[in-house]
DNA sequence: TTGATTTCCATGAATTCCCATGGCATCCCT
DNA sequence: AGGGATGCCATGGGAATTCATGGAAATCAA
């Protein structure tokens, strides 16, 4: 079924870094873990890259992979084989959720991005973001904001969509 | 057949968010889901789009596919591209009629567009839009009234099919 | 031991599921 | 043509389940 994530969500986080995924994401993971056992529990991975990402980007199992396999046909030594290596196997974490549906984010990744209490989750296709909240409305919303005033008044933004006839 | 949405219908909206699709739309949203199972419950996308976004558009599940993957067609990190992901995988909600003919609004949706026991749908070729009827009279009606005042009196829109041109 | 994980259980609120009703059309039979 | 009978359609109500979230107990780590 849902093989994308959609949507955007505000979960609490514990004091122990316990966070809810949103339901419809979970079953997006769920989905996109191929021996996930049966009901529940599947995995899935977080890159948080290197210290000015502010966000945690998770991908599920099948997503993940095939990331690595593009890299490894990648040459080896090659100096950018050497940069994604980085970020996708080091900068990352293979993780799963819980019974209860929840993730549990290591102090480390919460401090990374300046976590409290709350966390901002939004789809982006074939991955999800987690953000600070404040963070990303200062970061995403306002580079939006000045990215449409480039346009007329009232611009709709899915005129960008209109490459659509194939030239 | 009906694979193009058409018509205005009010709905009324219960306490629980739910509201009634217009059977004509429903018909469409089957034919537009390829993997409906058989009779009915087929899936489709709600883009709600940022604060300034008034209205709920609906798309079928194809044609949510083909925006999908004209987005996935543009260059990785284009501004563009985050831009149309943001709105149309963040910004979005997938979701799916019921056995009853009725589609569940969120509380979230709901507030965003002002939304209370009434709901205005009208098609928009193969989209549809929901809106506070309210707000659809205020904005839309009085938006094309001036859009067509700029024309001569008994203009005729058809005469815009004729040369037409992009913009 | 002491702080940090991990498990397991608890609960209110939100969401989904299931069944019910009244209003219109349509169809059909005599 | 009368007069149900049938069936789709828009709505409602309540029960059952899922979800997000909190806290205590059990397990580790060092």
């Amino acid at each position: 079924m849902a093989r994308r994530f959609r949507g955007e969500f505000h979960q609490k986080v514990d004091a122990k870094g316990r966070v809810s995924i949103p339901a419809q994401f979970r079953r997006v993971l769920i989905a996109g873990d191929p021996n996930c056992p049966e009901g529940d529990a599947p995995e899935f991975v977080i890159v948080y890259g290197d210290h000015r990402r502010k966000y945690l980007e998770c991908y599920t199992a099948e997503a993940i992979d095939e990331v690595d396999q593009q890299i490894s046909a990648m040459p080896r030594g090659a100096v950018e084989r050497r940069m994604l290596e980085r970020l996708f196997s080091g900068q990352s974490l293979s993780t799963n959720v819980d019974e209860t549906g929840r993730l549990v984010l290591p102090a480390k990744l919460r401090q990374k991005i300046g976590l409290e209490d709350e966390a901002f989750f939004t789809a982006t296709g074939d991955t999800f973001q987690i953000w600070k909240p404040e963070t990303y409305e200062a970061e995403e919303l306002t580079r939006t904001e000045t990215w449409l005033e480039a346009f007329p008044e009232g611009f709709d933004p899915l005129t960008l969509l209109d490459g659509r006839q194939k030239d």
